[in-house]
RNA sequence: GUGCGAGUAGCUCAGUUGGUUAGAGCACUGGAUUGUGGUUCCAGGGGUCGUGGGUUCAAGUCCCAUUUCGCACCCCA
């Protein structure tokens, strides 16, 4: 047997039937974009390694695809090199595929500062790869919709990015929870129990407590290296709960001894009273246990989930005051959230939110009967489509019951068949494939028809 | 990186305590219907049973190794 051709783990090849529904995907998406005032950009799928590495976390560093160097990729190592696999990677590999497009983003920006015009409001759609084990919703190779502000200090475009949030997953049809949290109050939690250092430790356990429950965050908390002591102190913090009027009050009060914690509430307050006044179909919620993983979020943390369908998160971001330091251009502050369009369509496919007439494109397909009926046909095909109908002729003269079955699985609405017969009567038989009702008409009176929608 | 499960026709899968020529549905091709699809009926093609080794008179079935894929953990869109 010849060799069973693949895709690459976790990645995936998309029917023409699946693109028209990822198409409508990337078509809200980018609509609502532009509706807000974003311009697009792109950016190289790979990117040099140095920009990548270090921004994601240890984690994210591992889940980095490098490429290796082209030719002889050996040529600058020494046998010393291959027993520190790190050190050997940088010089058998000097680029890699982008894991987000925040980090690119912020490489552009920095390369372009002189012609950008700030605040710099941008909207990128693109694949993204991380060398992940792939399972349930998610994929080595997937597409992230972001839309960042960079230049903007202003709260309001945490706003705005909620408003987008809101606009295009009520006319995908999802309805979505939003939650949102900020790291200055998580920095403020590790300030007031005494274990300033333990932020990422403390984050990613309480990031669980959905998942795994109280007690079990407590126990990992432990295993983290808290102290019992700090441990105590967070315990009412993990258990407030009540209305945002309530827990504001009591946070504040918790976070006093913390600067930074309160200014954190602050924002968080800000944000939810300009959101409150607004007309806001998704739920929106604080939630203190969302962390997010990513090392360069400073401020607002933003995640979206889907509520009737389990899947993870379907959008997410944050504010991040420094990315494009460490290219070398400092406090510019920048906010941004992704949509992933693949958890997306795996949402809308599973609870049946796309459009019924997402499918064919063809509207008319010509029947080929022989050389001289085909050349007939071209130019009536023609004017069909310089009336704006899509329309094809079938390119071989094979029997008719395959092209009948060609143009029956391509949902194509009517079929026109011209013989001899309606060669000589310059009329056309057209087949209204639904009814299987055919009628003799002349070609303006089709193209009228369709265009006028008086025939079905 | 850790754990669990599965690889049989193009696809989805069945295949009994090991026992003739490995089956079904869908898809494909032809016919019923030479200018008529979607429904129906008839016929046909298509398999080194993931790969390598072992046990046995006999292996799709049991054992070992290997590989690929899926699921969960970690982390994330």
């Amino acid at each position: 047997m010849a060799q069973k051709p693949s895709v690459p783990k976790g990645t995936r090849d998309f029917s023409p039937g699946e693109m028209l529904r990822r198409n409508y995907i990337f078509e809200v998406i980018k609509k609502t974009f532009l509706k807000y005032g974003y311009l697009p950009i792109e950016t190289p799928a790979m990117e040099n390694l140095s920009t990548l590495l270090g921004k994601y976390g240890e984690e994210g560093d591992r889940l980095l695809f490098k490429i290796l160097n082209s030719g002889d990729f050996l040529k600058k190592t020494r046998a010393e090199d291959f027993k520190d696999i790190s050190k050997l990677s940088m010089k058998i590999a000097e680029k890699g595929l982008r894991y987000d497009l925040t980090v690119p983003f912020a490489r552009f920006v920095v390369q372009n500062q002189h012609a950008i015009n700030f605040p710099f409001k941008r909207y990128q759609i693109q694949p993204v790869w991380r060398a992940d084990k792939p399972q349930k919703g998610r994929y080595r190779e997937f597409y992230q919709c972001d839309v960042d502000v960079i230049g903007s200090d202003s709260l309001l475009n945490e706003v705005e990015l909620i408003l987008i949030i809101d606009d295009v997953f009520r006319e995908l049809g999802v309805q979505s929870i939003v939650k949102i949290n900020n790291r200055k109050i998580l920095t403020g939690i590790a300030e007031v129990v005494g274990e300033p250092g333990k932020i990422t430790e403390i984050t990613v356990a309480i990031d669980k407590m959905e998942k795994i429950g109280f007690d079990e965050v407590i126990k990992e908390l432990s295993i983290r290296g808290l102290s019992a002591n700090a441990i105590e102190k967070l315990k009412p913090i993990l258990t407030l709960e009540g209305k945002l009027k309530e827990i504001f009050p009591k946070l504040m009060e918790i976070l006093d001894d913390s600067e930074i914690g309160k200014q954190g509430i602050q924002e968080t307050m800000t944000v939810m009273r300009h959101l409150k006044d607004l007309n806001i179909n998704a739920k929106f919620i604080l939630d203190l246990t969302l962390a997010r993983g990513l090392d360069y979020y400073t401020g607002a943390i933003i995640e979206v989930t889907a509520k009737d369908h389990e899947i993870g998160s379907i959008c997410g971001g944050g504010r991040y005051d420094n990315l494009t330091g460490i290219f070398g251009l400092p406090d510019v502050s920048g906010v941004g959230i992704s949509f992933g369009a693949d958890r997306i369509y795996d949402v809308m496919l599973a609870l049946d939110l796309f459009p019924e007439d997402l499918q064919s494109s063809t509207q008319v397909m010509f029947v080929n009967f022989g050389e001289k009926e085909a050349k007939y046909c071209l130019s009536l095909v023609q004017k069909l489509r310089q009336a704006g109908i899509s329309t094809e002729l079938f390119p071989d003269a094979v029997k008719m019951k395959k092209q009948m079955t060609y143009a029956n699985k391509n949902n194509i609405p009517y079929v026109v068949l011209i013989g001899s017969s309606e060669m000589e009567s310059n009329k056309l038989t057209v087949k209204l494939m639904h009814t299987g009702d055919q009628k003799e008409i002349g070609i303006d009176e089709l193209i009228e028809a369709i265009n006028g929608k008086t025939i079905s």
